[in-house]
DNA sequence: TTTACTACAGAACATATTGTTCGGTAAAAT
DNA sequence: ATTTTACCGAACAATATGTTCTGTAGTAAA
């Protein structure tokens, strides 16, 4: 990819994270978007459609960076649930929110993040998915597989948000555990 | 209040409804509302600061009417969670969704409803904080009271979503034993 | 009934945001 | 050295917001 490329898309993802950082991502316009990055109007909309499609990509960067975890080496990448077992794979999650990675924060805890959210659910449907048979097999028996796995997806992700809401004030293996003390 | 006022008022909400049935909140514009609701820009603004508002003060009038309920004689109105017990509270407002009461759908479906879910939830917060014995006091005490009233109210409009998500396929009660049954 | 008040329509208006277009310039690839 | 590509910056049309004005008609009070 072009360098001028490369830099542009860097400098609107940059101006995009801090202004997330300061209001809600509908109050954002393209007007600030460019004039925090310094890239021409046409600029912007060469690299992006709208602002929607900016978050729909920054989103995908971010979770790439998030679900992806680095190995012992320090060398190869591993997809988060290829080489964990489901309580350290929740608590990789919390941690990586807890250490604010990639100003998550921003994107998580600013009141209306709808598509943010939508994103975000999305990506963790995959993960839970695959660790469905850690949860309680007794309550599975007794609900729907649909509904019992949106549940935990919602309360994964709602747990997030009052972590999040209450200043994060517990530590992530705290946090971990009350996920699943709740389940 | 001015019978002008109260018609120009009902005619907008009415007018909001409608839309609202057909796109997003996010979508709809004040030019859209007050051509459907055939009244003056002016006016519209004599009665609501901004849409935001109009969405506030419509989803006050709404959850009034959702949250109490009628009593027996027809007469008199009680709040909900001062005559019935902690399960029929629950199935009594899935019953009002059923039946789509108020059009209440077309808010609970559309994508982005972020500030309506919000308004929701805030209204509900009373609720399950005066219902909250009813649930199993041994989880209760695993967690903090804080964390888990969150939880309770995030399944219950979580829930909801799941509902109307997989088109109301479920009759109220077997929705509000899945709701219990999970908790 | 007469008078004062209030809500409304309709239009014009300033302002802001969006998304597009175009000519010129500089960096990158060939 | 030449061609291609990305960028700037400015202008642009289109749309939405919220305000202000004048005239009109419904409402309430004398």
């Amino acid at each position: 990819m072009d360098r001028r490329q490369r830099k542009t898309r860097e400098a609107i993802f940059h101006a995009f994270t801090t202004l997330l950082a300061k209001k809600d991502y509908s109050q954002i316009t393209v007007g600030e978007i460019i004039a925090e990055a310094d890239v021409g109007r046409a600029t912007f909309y060469a690299h992006f459609e709208t602002k929607d499609f900016l978050l729909r990509d920054f989103c995908k960067e971010l979770f790439c960076h998030i679900f992806d975890t680095e190995t012992g080496d320090g060398q190869d990448h591993k997809h988060i649930f290829q080489c964990e077992g489901a309580d350290s794979v929740f608590l990789h999650l919390f941690r990586h929110i807890y250490r604010n990675d990639q100003n998550i924060l921003a994107l998580l805890s600013s009141p209306n993040n709808d598509l943010f959210l939508q994103y975000f659910r999305k990506d963790l449907e995959i993960l839970v998915e695959t660790h469905m048979e850690r949860f309680d097999l007794q309550k599975k028996a007794e609900v729907p597989e649909a509904f019992w796995k949106n549940h935990i997806l919602s309360t994964f992700t709602e747990t997030i948000r009052w972590w999040i809401h209450t200043g994060l004030q517990e530590s992530p293996e705290v946090i971990t555990d009350y996920f699943f003390k709740v389940l």
